[in-house]
DNA sequence: TACGTTGGTGTTAACGTTTGCGCAAATTGT
DNA sequence: ACAATTTGCGCAAACGTTAACACCAACGTA
């Protein structure tokens, strides 16, 4: 059906090797034969096979991306980044939604050393590294990217600093005269839970403001652990003054709890979270947020991994950590 | 590095096809070498080269998606759908992203025929498909999605009614008291945006309401085009009462103006449009929108690229046209 | 005349699999 | 006890490429 190599070499009586070179650009082809090869290239649409190609030059040329949630505007815009990387240096690459399932994470992991990709590049949704270690034992690269698994040796990784960025957001709400907090975060074996929670509690900490350890949750990283979580707070007596939420949808689902109590944010209550960025600027009201340069994040990873297949031999590891950029909204603004 | 086939099979003294068949489960293999052979697989951790099974089967058990825009959730849920049929079947995917770009589609489709994909689905942003006229002829099968290029033979698509929803947007304005319309869509070449454009005139004709021409626009499906068009129109003495948006970011764009003007949506304008589904919960106004099951279309979409995969023979093509589902919401309700 | 050079091309061996074929040994049936 | 069958396994070809190597012809140079 398809063209391949050999039937454009028949089809002008030239050995194939002469017709893969004048297609790759390497080696002597005299000026004649390569025109009538260009030309039978065209008549037979011909295709190179790149699985063959891959076989051959033991490399794929694709990077592996696997995120927990496909939808989720903060991993699309990584893996636009990603491609992005990709693209300049003629890679391709093959995105896998991890669905926030440690199982299915583990399966794709396998599935795409199987494809043999040239790295990977992972937000885990994993608390620990094993899975990955026989992989980089085995001289597959992987870059972790905002949340990063423990393990005992060196990683790359790239991500913001979430401690500090969750310190600033602390920051900001005592500035703005809240005294009373309350935190829920994502699933604490998580490093952007755990570390999230901690920036926080240390600003507070360092403020000399008493903890609430009742008003600290770590549900899942969805609309419904904030929701529920908000709403069990908010039928007690004692209610918090001010909520940081580990992130935009734990957010949504904790603005829609009080909403449905009747509470006013940011008078009654102020809500502050991280990755609420708002494509459609019609969300009221609007959240202050840390953004993560999501994009970014995607174009580092990705150039890591691109640098490390050129570099085969070099055995170092980096570690990518940027500045957090606050983005000071509504939700949280009682002064003018 | 990586253990091969062959590594396996001189570590135990046996021959490679051996190896292979007790991984394939085919053929007869004796018991105690089948045990062997398992145990060696575990201690050197072989993984199976997908690139050489692809080449030797002649199949990547891959499937190509192409979409204008992943971070847009209406493509990611439609990715989504295409991963879970693709993981039932044994099968990955590859996503592209086009950028809404039809240089950069026509590339991505080139990219994953060579790579061998086992078929293509493709929300195509081009207004005809010459392009993948020929890669068809070459027997790769090709599924568009949402938007259906020109074309003059058959073609396999899955997409809703667009024509009918928007009649049914029209009609639900109608009914709820607006006389004096206004349309943005997208590019006209693309049946999205014409089918919708075409729909919501013809219900307004068919109610003898007189069209006005003037507030009919074609922009791109980008929340600047919203937003620029509609501002326009407000400056003028002549204002519109009810705004069809043929896509959500053009809708929220034009929302983004109306805001601006300090007009209140329902009553001084009404806005309705495709797609508005909002996973916050937070946007205000909530939107009447015809909301397209995303879902639902990627698996059925991956399912005719999976039955064509089984059934290559048959040259039989699908037309599956969904019908559409409306939720009707305080950006044009009038009455109680 | 002979000899290096170089341009153009074909031959061949890989890359890691799968699989049809064939052969010897083991098992079964008569 | 001998043929017929079954079982277990190796051999080798193939999938579509690439690239090292070798070869021949034509040419320039000594």
């Amino acid at each position: 059906m398809k063209a391949t190599l050999k039937d454009i070499a028949e089809h002008l009586n030239v050995s194939v090797s002469t017709v893969s070179r004048v297609i790759n650009g390497k080696g002597r082809v005299g000026k004649e034969t390569r025109e009538r090869v260009l030309e039978a290239i065209k008549e037979l649409n011909y295709q190179p096979n790149e699985i063959a190609r891959s076989l051959k030059r033991q490399s794929s040329r694709t990077i592996g991306v696997i995120v927990p949630d496909i939808s989720n505007a903060f991993y699309a815009n990584i893996i636009k980044g990603i491609e992005k990387v990709a693209r300049e240096n003629e890679k391709s690459i093959i995105v896998c939604n991890s669905d926030e399932n440690i199982t299915l994470e583990e399966e794709y992991v396998q599935l795409l050393a199987q494809k043999q990709v040239i790295g990977l590049i992972v937000a885990s949704v994993g608390g620990n590294a094993e899975v990955f270690k026989q992989y980089r034992q085995h001289g597959l690269p992987i870059v972790f990217i905002d949340n990063l698994p423990k393990i005992e040796d060196n990683y790359d990784f790239v991500a913001i600093d979430n401690y500090k960025a969750s310190y600033k957001l602390a920051e900001h709400l005592i500035e703005q005269g809240y005294r009373k907090f309350a935190i829920i975060t994502g699933p604490l074996n998580q490093s952007t839970a755990s570390e999230r929670q901690e920036g926080f509690i240390k600003c507070l900490k360092d403020n000399g403001i008493e903890i609430n350890y009742k008003f600290i949750a770590s549900g899942e990283f969805k609309l419904e652990s904030g929701y529920s979580i908000m709403k069990k707070w908010l039928k007690g007596i004692d209610k918090p003054m001010a909520l940081f939420a580990a992130n935009n949808f734990i957010a949504y689902g904790a603005i829609k709890a009080i909403n449905e109590e009747g509470l006013k944010i940011p008078e009654d209550i102020a809500v502050v979270c991280f990755d609420a960025v708002d494509v459609t600027g019609l969300i009221k009201p609007q959240i202050t947020s840390v953004n993560q340069p999501a994009f970014d994040i995607g174009t580092i990873a990705a150039n890591i991994i691109i640098r490390k297949e050129k570099n085969k031999k070099v055995k170092a590891y980096e570690k990518v950590i940027l500045e957090p950029d606050m983005a000071i909204n509504e939700s949280s603004l009682l002064k003018k």
